[in-house]
DNA sequence: CCATTAAATTCAA
DNA sequence: TTGAATTTAATGG
């Protein structure tokens, strides 16, 4: 079969699962850039693909030889610390980029990334979206107003960690996913376990486990296993909110 | 941090 | 669909 036909093939396949229905084009890199991804004639540098529920995608450590665009699923975003501890640096969903810290210069991924759900990716050589970026300017400074973005975040992540109680990260953590990820009947839409508020807070699984019994105590929040319902927002941002609270994705 | 028990999830029959 | 096996939550030392 030939090249361009094996292209078409792979594009209509990519065209008929690009309806996602969660996704803002406005906000979504690949739907709103589409054109400038999947209408080369090249096959080469860009792939599907599928992840399990729990399999990671990224090792911390391996070379960096492409970015990942997530089309549907959860991801979550690690470094390890010193001594082996896990230290969650961002929850990601459909529509966004994963592994674009080392796209430009770095050689190798400085996190790891695996898939807390069942997920689909898009993988892009960075050959591929060099070409891409180089091509088309509004992509790139879509992709520049991204990074500039992420850098904000992470700084504000820095002052909760440095400055907050373990209290105020927990809750902080959980307004966060909220915000986030939103809810489904009353409870937050994605399953953690508490390690992985934990990882996320900055904290131990013990910690957020005794934080959680509290919220319960105080009927600030309920949970029913992995799943949690916050009573009252509004409470828990008015406890933090003498802090640093920053509106981030 | 570790040990114990209770509870929830998974998996396969 | 059930319950046995495995994993995860919760508490107290």
């Amino acid at each position: 079969m030939h090249l361009s036909s094996l292209n078409n093939m792979f594009t209509d396949k990519l065209q008929e699962r690009t309806a996602c229905n969660n996704c803002n084009t406005k906000n979504c890199l690949v739907h709103s850039h589409y054109d400038v991804l999947f209408t080369s004639v090249s096959l080469q540098g860009k792939a599907i693909i599928k992840c399990k529920k729990g399999q990671q995608f990224i090792m911390e450590g391996a070379p960096v030889n492409g970015l990942f665009f997530i089309k549907t699923g959860t991801v979550k975003v690690f470094r390890t610390g010193i001594n082996g501890r896990e230290q969650i640096v961002r929850f990601a969903k459909s529509c966004e980029i994963i592994g674009h810290r080392g796209f430009g210069t770095q050689e190798y991924y400085s996190i790891g990334a695996i898939a807390l759900q069942d997920a689909e990716l898009f993988y892009f050589s960075k050959e591929y979206l060099q070409d891409a970026l180089m091509a088309n300017p509004k992509f790139a400074y879509d992709m520049m107003l991204f990074y500039a973005n992420e850098l904000n975040r992470s700084e504000n992540k820095v002052k909760t960690i440095s400055q907050m109680t373990v209290r105020e990260r927990v809750i902080d953590t959980l307004l966060y996913i909220h915000r986030k990820f939103g809810d489904l009947n009353g409870f937050i839409n994605l399953p953690l376990s508490r390690k992985e508020y934990a990882d996320y807070a900055g904290t131990t699984e013990e910690q957020v486990i005794r934080v959680f019994s509290l919220l319960k105590k105080e009927e600030l929040i309920r949970t029913k296993g992995k799943k949690v319902n916050i009573v009252s927002i509004l409470k828990l941002k008015n406890e933090i909110s003498e802090h640093n609270y920053f509106l981030d994705s």
